[in-house]
DNA sequence: GCCAACGTTGGC
DNA sequence: GCCAACGTTGGC
């Protein structure tokens, strides 16, 4: 027991998969899928747990950046998409028996103003921040509780609790 | 277990 | 599109 909530930071291309389309989605909910790193995985399948946060990270867009925030509303399970042949993250490796890939569940809290991933570097409470680390790839990474509160506290939240009020379901 | 070759990620 | 940095694969 008693772990606290914790905190994560989830990439995806926001022309795949972005923070407009969770908030979306049918009860602002979708499934993490398609994550095909062990590291990842490990993480989806074995550490993310209901009620973590998220935040929501648009990748491989000019610029890169926080999007907003979500939270984790089903622990890991197996990735259906990792033996479904049609689907581009298809891994013949797997299957429902032994299953390889695992997702989440997450729901939509708010948007933010976009925080460039330029601005993030400046900020002296994220020198130490997984996603700030060169040469760092992972998709779904661990978030501290001082990394967390920095970004939360950044003014680019303004308004996010009215906006998240006033899209509720 | 080593490591070269190849594939992928993702900022720029 | 480029390419640095990683991750994975597979021969040995």
């Amino acid at each position: 027991m008693g772990r606290g909530r914790a905190c994560w930071l989830m990439k995806s291309e926001p022309g795949v998969f972005s923070i407009e389309n969770l908030q979306a989605a049918r009860n602002q909910t979708a499934g993490w899928d398609g994550v095909r790193n062990y590291q990842a995985r490990n993480f989806l399948r074995d550490d993310v747990k209901p009620g973590d946060r998220v935040l929501f990270y648009h990748s491989s867009v000019v610029p890169p950046g926080i999007a907003g925030e979500a939270v984790v509303v089903r622990e890991g399970y197996p990735d259906p998409t990792a033996w479904n042949p049609e689907h581009a993250q298809y891994d013949p490796n797997g299957s429902p028996e032994n299953p390889i890939w695992y997702m989440v569940d997450v729901r939509f809290v708010r948007s933010c103003r976009f925080i460039p991933l330029d601005r993030l570097r400046q900020i002296p409470e994220l020198k130490n921040m997984v996603l700030l680390r060169r040469g760092t790839r992972l998709s779904v990474q661990p978030v501290t509780a001082g990394e967390w509160r920095a970004i939360r506290g950044l003014p680019e939240w303004a308004n996010a609790e009215i906006q998240a009020a006033g899209t509720d379901r």
